[in-house]
DNA sequence: ATTTAATATCGTAATATTGCAATATAACAT
DNA sequence: ATGTTATATTGCAATATTACGATATTAAAT
């Protein structure tokens, strides 16, 4: 027991519990916003504007990578985060895809 | 350790992950989209549908219904479970608007 | 009153997530 | 080559989530 049984859901349900899984934590939340708030995408200030330790904010960029919501690009010997805006799109319409259709009916 | 630090961030950024995490399960995403594929709203079918014990049904139905998207009335000893969807709705135009405001700048 | 059916709650085991210190890696600067 | 800075990875402790058996609870049906 324990584990989120997969295999009994659909495509559809399990896709959209895993991209809503990026965004169920407020640090994650948070690093999208502040990536965004940069007009140029600066990096590990996010450590400090966040106030969480480097290898935890590190941890949770992993996350929102696996999701492939985030460019790096090299810049120096830092590196230079931004959001992949056509993913960011295409989760914001699975996720009004999924709304608009589970809408439709009831009492 | 361990515990997430919901009190360094700011109102929306747990607001938005604190309604991610509803979704961030498929059986909560299937429960939701299966109460609304009937018309009119059948109950716990869910522990039939789904492939869960009634215990976990239970529980999942409490997160849910702990977001406010449920209205339960009881029908005989049964409850028929439906969502709510001023509140669905208001969840959805929640999570548009921070897709959109995040969504504005980037390299 | 007893039985039956639907749902909720409790207790607990298995697993996942969060957070950080310590350490590794990579790239530039000297 | 060595030091410095930025980021990633590892290991581990604390906490949260998931799942279910056992047991309540509730309400109709007999």
């Amino acid at each position: 027991m324990g584990a989120t049984k997969e295999h009994i859901h659909t495509e559809t349900a399990n896709e959209i519990a895993e991209l809503a899984k990026v965004l169920a934590h407020p640090a994650r939340v948070a690093i999208l916003q502040y990536i965004s708030k940069q007009d140029s995408c600066i990096c590990n200030d996010l450590v400090d504007e966040i106030g969480l330790s480097q290898p935890t904010i590190s941890q949770h960029l992993k996350v929102i990578n696996e999701a492939r919501l985030l460019k790096g690009t090299f810049h120096g010997k830092s590196i230079c985060y931004c959001i992949d805006i056509d993913r960011f799109q295409e989760l914001q319409e699975k996720f009004n895809s999924f709304f608009n259709k589970t809408k439709i009916n009831c009492c």
